[in-house]
DNA sequence: CATCGAGCATAAGGTGAGCTTACGCATGAG
DNA sequence: CTCATGCGTAAGCTCACCTTATGCTCGATG
């Protein structure tokens, strides 16, 4: 019988790509990893690793392994979820994940209601990025997390996170009321409406982020490369600094609420989805699904069920 | 994370009914067995088990939990039996359950074809009863089995052992010459042929057994009880008794090719299916498919699939 | 009804699996 | 060249898990 334990550890480093990396993630020695790997492989009777330069590269035996482990590893989930059902009523720790500006817009609401309907869950608020939340999730950091991407940033695909859809944006483009210089969009494509700031100064998001890839991609659909004057996370950030002619950028539709009043935005063809992720397995753990319920009433989504 | 050792054991005790039958399968003390059930009750959050009576069983929880189980334990089957293909050849101890007339018919047939196959492979053949295969097969004291099942005494379904067809037989009607009695079967139906018999002494396999169960179902099924005054599980002595006048037995068409010269055999509209089990998810396992295919061939089953 | 064995749970103690620390070696970056 | 990074092995320690011992309850049996 093989060892789920260890067939995790092979799943780790599958995604993580070292075993210090693994041994980090799950707060063990290295040198744990190693034997335990070392143990896996001898009872397997087929090498999984091999050296490659200073690293270890799983075997294509040892990637077949891993296809079985996050099966098994996605049933005894769905086994967990279904024994907290069991136990009556919803309470404990929640651990939630969240991008920086899902902090002060969704997160309160989803909190609120919550707790209204949940008092004994203990929800534990971590903001997180985006690439990092299905690593926080495997590692067990995470319980459930808010995620978003945005069009021309498709989500990897990624067989051990499920995702329940929440909310559907459209994004703006915010700008200054610069005077006399006629920069004023025409039109309903992309392209027409991103146009005349071509050669603007662009605010994005910070490099690395799928908000800042969506901003260069965007522009680049539109026909031309960004300059990126000013990289910042937070909207409200943005839209201030648009507000003053420092440049163009990307809100999503949940910023403009309190926009200053001399900032212009101009609804773009161009969307950002955020959604709920959970560990596969884990949707129908009764505190997940109290999160997602919750969520989708703090922000309004029409019913709708798992993708 | 549930342990899967520990619901190992949860799944023997669905299947055994004790911790202590448990604990014997699985070379444990019932003492290791219960400490370690109420870990898994602990980690669960929920009853698994309540007494009854000095027994256990398990509730709701602890059922659902087993199907879950189940599933775990198919899929990290069909993990080694992956691993094993990745192995290059096929050799080591294959454990191989029979039912005790499948010993001089299929059995040595199968091996010679085995052994000319994959010389490697070192089979390790034992008798066993058909009741007792599914345990044998789960507790790892057998890899795969030759089991039988018979009209009138359907297999119960089980999750945990899959079932490849092997051979169809017709089942026949034994009896003696006895001059004068005018006992001729007319007809083609069941009763029809048993019906001259119903008053004759019967001679059927040992209670118990699914051969005995059979006999007296289709002896039932003809109108009549039977009156059983031998019972023997050897076919050839069934054939013996019945050439001497001791009364009527069914046999097996394999049973037939070195009949006694005075036995009268009457084909039954009624059949044994022989089949090849294995734990589930263990069909891919290369050991198992080689024993698999050299059954098949040395029986003579044309093709077909599994169910 | 009294007795006894079967079955399970708990307490106490021993042992090995699995962890950490320590160290050596190979690799690739600077 | 030099050094940091990453992996593997050796040695030792700790705790999880098993066994033994014991008691309790239930149900079969005379």
């Amino acid at each position: 019988m093989l060892d789920v334990r260890r067939l995790h550890l092979l799943r780790e480093l599958d995604r993580r790509g070292t075993i210090a990396a693994v041994a980090q993630a799950l707060t063990f020695t290295a040198s744990a990893v190693s034997q335990q790997l070392s143990v896996l492989e001898r009872e397997a009777g087929v090498p999984l690793l091999e050296r490659s330069g200073r690293r270890v590269v799983l075997t294509p035996a040892g990637r077949t392994l891993v296809t079985h482990a996050d099966a098994v590893l996605e049933r005894l989930e769905l086994a967990v979820s279904e024994l907290a059902g069991a136990r009556e009523g919803i309470g404990g720790p929640l651990r939630i994940g969240t991008f920086p500006s899902g902090g002060p817009a969704i997160v309160p609401a989803t909190l609120a209601e919550l707790a209204r309907r949940h008092p004994a869950l203990e929800p534990m608020v971590q903001e997180i990025d985006s690439a990092r939340v299905s690593d926080g999730l495997r590692a067990g950091e995470l319980d459930v997390a808010l995620v978003h991407d945005y069009d021309f940033v498709p989500a990897s695909p990624d067989t051990t996170v499920d995702q329940v859809p929440l909310l559907e944006e459209s994004m703006y483009l915010a700008t200054g009321t610069v005077s006399g210089t006629g920069r004023v969009a025409r039109g309903e494509k992309l392209a027409e409406l991103l146009g005349p700031w071509a050669m603007s100064p662009w605010i994005t998001a910070r490099d690395g982020t799928t908000g800042h890839a969506m901003a260069v991609r965007a522009c680049q659909a539109a026909g031309f490369q960004p300059r990126i004057r000013h990289q910042v996370n937070d909207f409200r950030t943005v839209l201030a600094l648009a507000a003053i002619g420092q440049g163009a950028g990307f809100v999503p539709e949940m910023a403009t609420t309190h926009a200053p009043e001399d900032v212009v935005l101009t609804r773009l063809p161009l969307f950002r989805r955020s959604k709920v992720a959970f560990r596969a397995g884990g949707g129908t753990h009764p505190a997940i699904a109290a999160f997602v319920a919750a969520a989708r009433t703090a922000v309004g989504t029409k019913g709708g069920a798992s993708p």
